[in-house]
DNA sequence: ATATTAAGCGGAGACATCTCCACTTGTCAA
DNA sequence: TTGACAAGTGGAGATGTCTCCGCTTAATAT
């Protein structure tokens, strides 16, 4: 249990500030440039042969540690995949947070259209990136995709937005947000979105106009 | 190419009769005898163990054949679960058949919403091997999910029937009924259903519910 | 400076998937 | 019967994920 914790504040600090000799114990300091070593091999890795082709020991060796040291911070492929991703995922809320302050008034529905249009760029933009933080290998199968900080953040914001909507209508019937957020994530998940893109031939634009379609926006 | 054809020939050959020397060449008899012992095996296994749980080597040890052997027919565990599952969902669909047959007259809204009914439950019934069937393992990722027959045949199912559906309303904008048909089989796979069911605590009949709200039925 | 100590390291190895290919064995035609 | 041959077999091994655990070492207290 403390361990969790202390991992959860080492990864914050070390996106808050570089020298940061603050109370609660920081990361050492050979440990940080081994996380850097990996992470910069990942991302070189990732960029030439692709996220899928790459696997873990082919980063351990690129970045000149053990195996043993990959897993220690990063649990599988897809942990790594969300450290590469966290900051340009912190980049997509606050762009919807700052559209947010200058459009409170707007209906919420057009709110969640904005989100969403921005959500499929973020996908189209991070792909490779975005489909190995969703699929979780095998052995931490369990509870897999639910289970990620990402898909949680952006499962509170829908759930909000459809509660508002929901509010606004006068006659509403049972109607469940989780329900219809989960839904909508599941739309823009890989699984989904690939398919329609890759399988369907449907362009991002397309996809969104049935999404909007489907969910009467 | 020619292979694969003659593997889905061998496969319907087993599932016809027991003595058929019809002529385009029949499976060894010491062949259907090793692939009878890899059934008993993996179900037997799967039984005891869950799916999940048992490996493909297990399977091949236990049935008494070389690793070699069991991947020859069976590319991986997907495929030998849906060998498995293949009867039922062959009666699955059967069922509806003759459902069919005696409510031709019904609205294709109530006929979706039958077989909609009738999956779920053979969801919750065949709720292990499905899930087997679900995850391709990692290998050959490429395609997955959309291409297994199953599928295919449920994708069919459903399309025609949001076509009709689509037909029958006087007022109906650009609903595309192939991208309802992917939403619908989203929401009844594995990664979503299971959700629902064990992470948000939902019944099936409340699931069943909430489908129907979000698909206007 | 030095001792203490827990964070961090790394690689051996358990176990899984899946391929390859030299060998065996039913089957059929002669 | 028997020989030819394709269908079928099995297991070694390539590659991958992930764990375990004894050793190393940076950070802190003395």
């Amino acid at each position: 249990m403390s361990t969790v914790i202390e991992i959860e504040i080492q990864g914050r600090d070390v996106h808050m500030k570089e020298t940061d000799t603050s109370p609660p114990r920081s990361e050492r300091r050979d440990a940080a440039a081994n996380r850097q070593r990996i992470l910069d091999a990942a991302l070189r890795l990732f960029e030439q042969h692709g996220v899928e082709a790459v696997s873990m020991n082919q980063i351990a060796s690129e970045a000149q540690v053990g195996p043993g040291t990959l897993y220690r911070r990063y649990k599988n492929k897809s942990e790594l995949c969300l450290d590469l991703i966290r900051d340009s995922a912190d980049l997509l809320f606050e762009e919807y947070e700052s559209y947010l302050e200058q459009h409170s008034m707007e209906p919420a529905q057009e709110q969640l259209k904005y989100f969403i249009r921005l959500f499929i760029r973020f996908r189209e933009k991070k792909s490779q990136l975005l489909i190995g933080v969703e699929d979780s290998s095998q052995t931490n199968r369990p509870k897999s995709r639910t289970s990620s900080p990402i898909y949680n953040e952006l499962n509170k914001i829908f759930v909000s937005l459809f509660d508002k909507m929901a509010a606004s209508e006068t006659l509403n019937a049972d109607s469940d947000s989780v329900f219809k957020a989960d839904m909508l994530q599941m739309v823009l998940s890989r699984d989904f979105y690939s398919i329609q893109r890759d399988v369907r031939g449907l362009s991002p634009e397309s996809i969104f106009e049935q999404i909007c379609f489907m969910f009467h926006l």
